[in-house]
DNA sequence: ATTGGAATTGACAACGCTGTCAGTTTGCTG
DNA sequence: CAGCAAACTGACAGCGTTGTCAATTCCAAT
């Protein structure tokens, strides 16, 4: 009744609902073999008493920690990791679990005993893998190795029976190429994302695509390699600005490198988009903020990460695997960074 | 010898090296009266067994969780959460504590109960408590009232027996305000922080002094009130930009704010510095890569969550409190979007 | 050697839960 | 209504630590 000065354990709500500790351990549980009415019982004694499981008890008698990881490359744009953070967060808490993050920093050639030791220390279930963590062949691996479920955020291949979330990188990439060609342009510039980032391929492949769909003919010498940072994209734009034939648009397969080609066209003294229009990929929190606001593909990350969590939590729980998703909608987001060409 | 399968437990070592378990545990919580003899011995057995505690067990023995929690405002720069998250971690890993991230929305009416939830939930025994979450006195009067301990990072005036880490936001603003003085710049307009960031109130106060160090005249109308994020800067930056006199200068009292004000200046048409030089504070990830790069203020964030992690663990650990922290140092950095009044 | 007190060590009971397994009740079937 | 399987329930032994307190050892001062 009044609220007690010391936390309840299973006994003093299995004596209130007047059952044995164990059963009070199978209502808390959700499991099987438990009358209604007894259960309901114990539900009444749980409630009066804010009865909470105490999770290292629990950890204890049952080896399950409910700890999930979060492992991600800490050079990722912040905006995307809080997404993540968030997305997974909505999802662990009220399912009783614990999200634990561990920054990682790549290159490194310690990556995979770090990761062990971030697992077995912290007794972690299960982990969330977002890119570029998991394109890594290795990272899969260990986890498979170690037995511990995972979620994968990226476009890789499926693998049978793992969890694997994706977007549709490529047909929104494609969709933006094509908006650029529809606006007139026909030398269109590509910088392409990190190579160890499975997104980048795709991104690429859209791109192409678009090209080949609008029947205009694919260079090599408009394509540069980015890694997803904005001095890559500001040296890539550097390049293709200085070819003979300079792009009228170019491409940036995230808002990062965006952002450097929006410099670098500064720096020249071009206008944007009058003499140049800029594309990025990913609508980070400053492509509105910057002048001109970039035209860019938003991807439902915290959609992406919930489900994510989800899945592995259900999993971990038990639960039969589930089919899996369709990849998730990507959404083109038209600023003023890009223009027709007159 | 040969790895073991099975995660050694405290009876393995215990048996090794020939003594009790009480007595391993003691050297592994470094407790006196061990001989130095034992220890040695007993230490030896750890590492041969790569013996680690068993975290659920000792929390359920020792009543003990260590679980740091750090709450954050959720609308806070990502570069900053990303600092103080790093930061803090660094220092929380080694000595064997757990650090759990708890976003928070302000305004939020029920903020304490949720705070309570998670300290309960997760068993916190110690908080990180940055800005803005510090500065409201609810909080701290809160985990006073739990009796969990904290270390705030903000400019607060200093409890008796309480952490505090604070960076000298006063003079670096004084700092900044005086280079535009000395570049010439007469009509300075100054955008101030959310209210409710103790910060802001300081960052003013370095605008002031700095003014009245060099005689220059207040004047109440060259003074907006922002709240940190990019459309209040941007709004006032329209307030200044229309004034019968306006500013040749614009102070935001953060980066987010000062681009709100570029955007704006821009959006008129104004060459930035050009017509209108502009300065923020906190050196955001992208004051560096927005044209023109912004003149801003950079503070330890990183050294300031260390700390206050490390103040915050020893105080858990039971060390006597140590003497308050001199403020730390900001540093001015000077870019492009600043120049001297011609 | 002897002794008293401090330093060191160990035995054992918690801690609050889950797993195992045996015992009890229920609900059908014939 | 007996008989039996299935459904339900509970007793109890862990799980791997730490806290308590008593026992032992050590050491300097008799």
């Amino acid at each position: 009744m009044n609220p007690e000065r010391t936390k309840a354990t299973i006994f003093d709500v299995a004596r209130q609902a007047g059952v044995s500790i164990k059963t009070v351990s199978r209502v808390v549980n959700n499991e099987p073999n438990v009358r209604q009415r007894t259960r309901e019982k114990v539900l009444r004694s749980v409630r009066e008493l804010r009865y909470q499981p105490n999770a290292a008890a629990r950890e204890l008698g049952g080896k399950r920690s409910r700890v999930v990881g979060l492992i991600y490359e800490n050079a990722q744009e912040f905006s995307y990791l809080n997404d993540l953070f968030n997305g997974a967060l909505h999802i662990c808490e009220p399912a009783g679990y614990t999200l634990l993050l561990r920054p990682l920093t790549l290159p490194d050639p310690e990556i995979i005993e770090h990761i062990r030791q971030f697992a077995l220390n912290a007794r972690v279930e299960g982990f969330v893998l977002p890119a570029p963590l998991g394109d890594l062949p290795e990272v899969p691996a260990l986890l498979r190795e170690m037995k511990i479920p995972f979620a994968a955020i990226t476009p890789r291949e499926p693998a049978p029976d793992e969890i694997n979330i994706l977007c549709n990188d490529e047909a929104a990439c494609f969709s933006l190429t094509e908006l650029l060609i529809d606006q007139g342009h026909r030398t269109i510039g590509f910088i392409k994302g990190h190579p160890d980032h499975g997104a980048s391929a795709k991104r690429f492949a859209g791109y192409r695509q678009a090209l080949k769909k609008h029947s205009l003919p694919y260079s090599a010498r408009l394509v540069r390699q980015g890694y997803f940072d904005f001095d890559s994209g500001q040296a890539a734009a550097d390049k293709l600005l200085n070819l003979p034939e300079p792009p009228s648009a170019i491409l940036a397969s995230n808002d990062d490198m965006a952002a450097g080609v929006i410099f670098e066209a500064r720096g020249r003294g071009l206008s944007v988009p009058g003499d140049l229009s800029i594309a990025g990929f990913d609508d980070t929190r400053f492509s509105s903020r910057i002048w001109p606001p970039l035209t860019t593909v938003r991807q439902p990350i915290i959609k992406m990460a919930e489900t994510a969590a989800g899945l592995l939590i259900d999993k971990l729980n038990g639960s039969a695997t589930k089919a899996p998703e369709a990849p998730f909608e990507c959404e083109v987001v038209i600023r003023e960074s890009t223009a027709s060409l007159d």
